[in-house]
DNA sequence: AAAATCACCTGTCCGC
DNA sequence: TGCGGACAGGTGATTT
């Protein structure tokens, strides 16, 4: 789940939490989330520490330790954290569990292992060295507009290429072109000035509209339609049957009225069928 | 070279 | 009820 929204709902949720305990104990399991890190090395840099702060870029949320040093957690599909008491509580899948002075635990769980655990001394170069756009919620519009220059792929992979934008993912990525009128399969570089500053206005209000309903498909508003995935229900603008199809190998829902299909020439799909 | 597709894991859901 | 296969919201490697 976790796109930029879940990534800054549970950047809160970390902030309102879990700084300023010191972390009395770690607990870490070797496995593909600790990439060219062993659970020693890492329960060594965190054991005695405390965090101070976190920042977020994209999908990553990093939190910095009182040594200067800090920990990056990516959330794959079936990431989260959970702080809580009692050990009893310990969330099913966890795979990272730290025990603060207060007798408290962060866990970080992940059913599929599909996310990461690393440590860095510099955020800003540890996202140039793992290739990451800006931020989509620092993006002005003519930055926008600049790095879709010469694209010829589909406007909606575009939007989830994090090496271009970084916080897009499969589900904001189909909310984000339902707003803005636009099919998923144009491609990018037939897009219009306008469709562009409209895409842009819509990223914005979408990301942050989904954080202030602290991305729970339950508080969004009703005209969305992520709550209606997987549903096959009608948009709520038109009442046209909402259309599930594959875009760039990903699932996607469009409403085929308000976001009406590309001439032949504006396909960005390689293979159209 | 850019863009699409596959592979990676594991749990769930659906149809037979 | 049991079982196989498709599928899931992400990413990095491989292929086209």
């Amino acid at each position: 789940m976790p796109e930029l929204p879940d990534v800054a709902c549970l950047q809160q949720y970390a902030d309102s939490m879990a700084l300023h305990h010191r972390i009395d104990d770690v607990q870490a399991e070797a496995g593909p989330l600790l990439e060219n890190l062993s659970p020693g090395v890492l329960k060594d840099h965190l054991r005695g520490r405390t965090f101070t702060r976190t920042r977020r870029h994209g999908k990553y949320l990093f939190f910095h330790l009182d040594n200067e040093e800090w920990l990056c957690i990516r959330f794959g599909i079936t990431g989260y954290l959970d702080y809580y008491r009692h050990a009893d509580e310990i969330p099913p899948h966890t795979r990272l569990l730290l025990e603060f002075d207060n007798d408290h635990h962060l866990a970080y769980s992940s059913r599929r292992l599909m996310g990461a655990i690393t440590l860095t001394d510099d955020p800003g170069r540890f996202a140039d060295e793992h290739d990451l756009g800006p931020d989509a919620l620092s993006l002005s519009k003519d930055t926008f507009k600049a790095l879709a220059q010469d694209h010829t792929g589909t406007i909606k992979s575009w939007l989830m290429d994090q090496s271009i934008i970084a916080g897009i993912g499969n589900m904001y990525a189909d909310e984000i072109l339902f707003h803005a009128r636009i099919h998923p399969g144009y491609r990018v570089d037939r897009l219009t000035e306008s469709q562009l500053a409209g895409l842009h206005r819509k990223t914005g209000d979408v990301l942050n509209r989904a954080i202030e309903a602290r991305a729970d498909p339950d508080r969004m508003p009703a005209d969305w339609l992520l709550p209606l995935r997987s549903r096959n229900t009608f948009c709520p603008h038109c009442e046209s049957g909402l259309k599930k199809t594959t875009v760039s190998g990903r699932t996607t829902f469009y409403c085929p009225t308000c976001q009406p299909s590309p001439a032949s020439a504006d396909w960005g799909l390689r293979k159209q069928h």
